[in-house]
DNA sequence: CGAAGAATAT
DNA sequence: TATATTCTTC
């Protein structure tokens, strides 16, 4: 009766041949939709009355892969009943009533799926997934254990996001994950070259009903974990979600943007990982990849190799955690709050408050930001040495630094391909999107992709040059020039560098005292923040109308 | 043991 | 290069 992993390895045309048992009461609807499903090559057999459809299931198991099932309000107790004597087999329902109570009864029943009519054929091309579903989560008895975590992230999860986009996300995500089920292994699936993108069923349903969407997650996450694991039920809506939700949710609060950003980044990531297996042996690939996840991720107990690929998908690594300008500006907060002593990893994720974030993330992100600080410091603390012993030194040292302008400045191929620093602002708008940095750490910004350099053939190592700002530069001199963006955030190491640095304490002492009176003039090397982060909060708190004048207007004219 | 940070891997 | 993972130290 039910399809087991090794039917479908040996079944050739897969999924040709299916066995659908159709259960419509309606007998114009049903021959629809059996037409359309032997259009597929699909084996219907069409059943009016429930009772007939169970009599037939227990007696002929072995002639059913699949049951569409119609619940029509008239004889909803029919669709229902079938619903809960045939649990072996996937069951999709489906109605012309699209009442959510009744999709959240059928799901909760055991329904692998809720379709509302009429049924397209996008619609039913794609039920064999639920039998390559069901067949390789047979016998996965164990995986309350693992899902637990994930459910519990499913929950939290739920409770702050209440964006559709993060729903769609996971949906999407969900939809990569199907479909890498089928084309991770042409010998189990040859029916993916048939239907090489299978839309997953469970976008639709969700998609079917956007307006109770959330809802309808919910229910079906407590569904779930109040009544524990349906064994053999496929379980894509909560292992799904709830396997990514802890990878997905790490960005769940950040703009749209973040989030395609890191969904198209785990597509692309499974898909290498997919070829990667398929290129390394075709043979034994779940076993393959079962090994390698329990290389990098606790081991599974479970054995058996099929109902292990599934696991592997929940268990998969995580994804990269992409460090959007958003995220970034989140850990500078949460450094700014903790100030540089308190910054460790556990405490500024706590601060983050990003779902999904592990301490690692964070520290890995914290190392690439100190290491850059470092970059930075030791010219500040250079100067501020400098002018520690130097007093006269000391007048124009409290004014920002700025960067001798390049040569490049005005060169047009830089102008018009403006690759900003890596460090300083982000590209693409010199107004707007820089981040404040805390007072301790020179500004910093995770790079996208764009990666400025001083200019051409300079190399980072190489920055500062033995510029000293014009004395008359006034303190709050941030906007620049348009033609030099970014260029702020440089010091200008003295050409005469210093081989003592001032030690560490020195360093947070001058710092904490900047952040306690911060009307006071801030400390050499330290500068205050740009026109340029100011916009940004501000854009970032919904004021969005600043007149661009405020910046790039010339230095020497702005600040009195 | 676990966290932090550095080093190394991908 | 950016981020993850592993190693080392505490």
């Amino acid at each position: 009766m039910v399809c087991t992993a090794n039917d479908l390895q040996e079944w050739k045309d897969f999924p040709k041949g299916l066995k659908v048992l159709l259960l419509d009461g309606d007998i114009n609807s049903a021959s629809e939709i059996r037409a359309k499903l032997e259009a597929m090559d699909y084996n219907v057999s069409t059943f009016y009355d429930e009772k007939e459809a169970l009599s037939a299931i227990s007696s002929r198991p072995e002639d059913f892969h699949i049951a569409i099932v119609e619940v029509s309000t008239s004889r909803i107790l029919g669709g229902f009943k079938f619903l809960e004597n045939a649990k072996d087999l996937p069951i999709i329902m489906t109605s012309n009533n699209h009442c959510l109570n009744t999709t959240m009864k059928c799901i909760a029943l055991g329904a692998v799926e809720f379709l509302s009519k009429p049924l397209c054929e996008d619609k039913i091309k794609n039920i064999w997934q639920h039998v390559v579903h069901k067949a390789f989560n047979a016998g996965a008895s164990v995986k309350s254990e693992p899902l637990k975590p994930i459910k519990e992230s499913v929950v939290s999860m739920l409770d702050l996001e209440k964006d559709n986009r993060q729903r769609e996300t996971i949906m999407s995500i969900d939809l990569e994950k199907v479909s890498r089920l089928t084309d991770n292994d042409p010998e189990k699936s040859p029916g993916s070259d048939k239907y090489p993108a299978p839309s997953t069923p469970l976008l639709k349903q969700g998609a079917s009903l956007p307006d109770d969407g959330d809802c309808q997650e919910q229910t079906n996450y407590s569904t779930e974990k109040e009544s524990g694991e349906h064994d053999g039920q496929p379980k894509s809506v909560e292992t799904t979600c709830g396997n990514l939700s802890s990878e997905s949710t790490s960005l769940q609060r950040e703009p749209d943007k973040t989030l395609v950003t890191e969904e198209e980044d785990f597509a692309n990531r499974s898909k290498g990982e997919n070829e990667n297996e398929n290129a390394v042996s075709s043979h034994p690939q779940n076993i393959k990849i079962q090994s390698k996840i329990d290389g990098s991720r606790k081991s599974l107990k479970k054995v058996g190799a099929l109902s292990n690929s599934c696991e592997t998908k929940a268990n998969r690594k995580k994804m990269k955690v992409d460090w959007t300008p958003e995220l970034h500006k989140k850990f500078v907060k949460a450094l700014e709050q903790l100030g540089i002593d308190q910054a460790i990893p556990s405490r500024i994720l706590e601060l983050m408050k990003v779902e999904g974030l592990t301490r690692h993330n964070v520290a890995s992100h914290l190392q690439k930001y100190r290491m850059h600080k470092r970059h930075i410091l030791p010219k500040e603390e250079d100067r501020k040495w400098l002018n520690q012993r130097d007093p006269m030194q000391r007048s124009y040292c409290r004014q920002r630094p700025i960067m001798s302008l390049p040569p490049y400045h005005s060169n047009h191929t830089l102008a018009q391909a403006p690759v900003y620093s890596m460090w300083g602002q982000p590209r693409c708008q010199m107004h707007g999107m820089q981040i404040w940095s805390p007072p301790d750490y020179p500004l910093w910004q995770p790079t996208e992709s764009l990666h400025w350099k001083p200019f051409p053939g300079m190399h980072a190592d190489a920055w500062g040059c033995p510029v000293l700002p014009p004395p008359q530069t006034p303190f709050f001199s941030h906007p620049q020039p348009q033609n030099m963006p970014a260029l702020d955030y440089k010091f200008h190491l003295p050409q005469r560098s210093f081989e003592h640095y001032p030690a560490e304490d020195i360093i947070d002492k001058v710092v904490k005292e900047a952040l306690t009176n911060p009307w006071l003039p801030l400390p050499l090397g330290l500068k205050p923040p740009s026109t340029d982060s100011v916009v940004t909060e501000l854009t970032m708190q919904g004021i969005s109308s600043i007149p661009p004048c405020t910046k790039g207007s010339n230095p020497s004219r702005h600040g009195h």
